[in-house]
DNA sequence: AAAGACACCTGTCCGC
DNA sequence: TGCGGACAGGTGTCTT
């Protein structure tokens, strides 16, 4: 589920109902994620909802006194829903607000994490090595350019790289590359300034596509009526291992980089 | 310092 | 229908 696109519509989707409210309740049904849900959210007191934000793939609710921290892993899910409504298996963690809703928090594979910061939230190790944000000016053909120039590893790996730049996993990885017209295969330091550019634009592209389609998964995007954007939410690679390249015909190949799946089109991605 | 392997955990799907 | 194995949208940590 969470790519950036569903990180950004998650907190889109959480921020008006949660903003201002106070919390009433937390309650924690399962400590055990990624790292244990911080002491402080099991005895949790009363606190009042500042602001909610989002860096990298990490959701922001910052509070008075402190600051939880929200990664969604690979499997986690965020919704608001009545404070009646009965929890289910997965269902890990419950922020209730005077208003009579509940944050829920549901992960299967709890790969996710829930940290109760107390001290400056950038200065945290999991924020501080953090790249720029994808969608913003820092994160441009130059600065790609003099970071790859120096990496041997191949360009998938590293704009997947969160210390590069953040937010980009493994659909948008391969489809971001498929859109510019590079192999997932190369070497980070052959490209050219103008490959990096290509490259720069097509991550953008998509991930805002993504965000404008309310970020829900890419796999749900798939009836073809016509509407307009359908084209440019297809998964052109994605998923797409052994099947015919929509642009050329070519039989899409796949191979593993750093471990991950990566299909790409022989023929359109050099 | 950088790059690759591995670990974490559960669910689903596919072939036998 | 059951079972084993491969695989899944992420990333910190350990090893070279």
């Amino acid at each position: 589920m969470p790519e950036l696109p569903e990180v950004e519509t998650t907190l889109r989707g959480i921020r008006p109902t949660i903003l201002g409210q106070t919390i009433k309740k937390i309650t924690v049904r399962q400590q055990q994620l990624r790292w244990p849900i911080s002491k402080p959210l099991l005895s949790f007191k009363e606190d009042t909802v500042l602001e909610v934000s989002r860096r990298a793939k990490y959701l922001l609710i910052q509070l008075s006194l402190g600051t939880i921290l929200i990664h969604l892993g690979m499997s986690g899910r965020l919704r608001i829903l009545s404070a009646m409504t009965p929890p289910k298996k997965h269902d890990h963690l419950d922020i209730e607000f005077e208003n009579n809703k509940i944050l829920r928090y549901t992960d299967p594979r709890r790969f996710g994490c829930i940290l109760y910061l107390e001290d400056e939230v950038n200065q945290h190790r999991l924020l501080v090595n953090l790249g720029p944000e994808p969608l913003s000016k820092d994160f441009n053909s130059r600065y790609l350019f003099e970071i790859a120039q120096n990496r041997k590893q191949k360009i998938k790996s590293l704009i997947m790289d969160q210390a590069v730049v953040v937010g980009v996993g493994n659909i948008y990885a391969a489809e971001a590359l498929f859109a510019a017209k590079i192999s997932p295969l190369r070497a980070a330091k052959s490209l050219s300034l103008i490959e990096c550019a290509r490259l720069v634009a097509a991550i953008k592209k998509i991930l805002k596509e993504a965000i404008k389609q309310g970020g829900t998964t890419l796999k749900d995007f798939s009836s073809p009526d016509g509407k307009p954007g359908y084209f440019l939410q297809k998964l052109f690679v994605y998923g797409r291992g052994k099947q015919a390249c929509y642009l050329c015909k070519t039989t899409l190949k796949s191979s593993k980089i750093a471990q991950r799946t990566t299909v790409y089109c022989s023929t359109c991605q050099q």
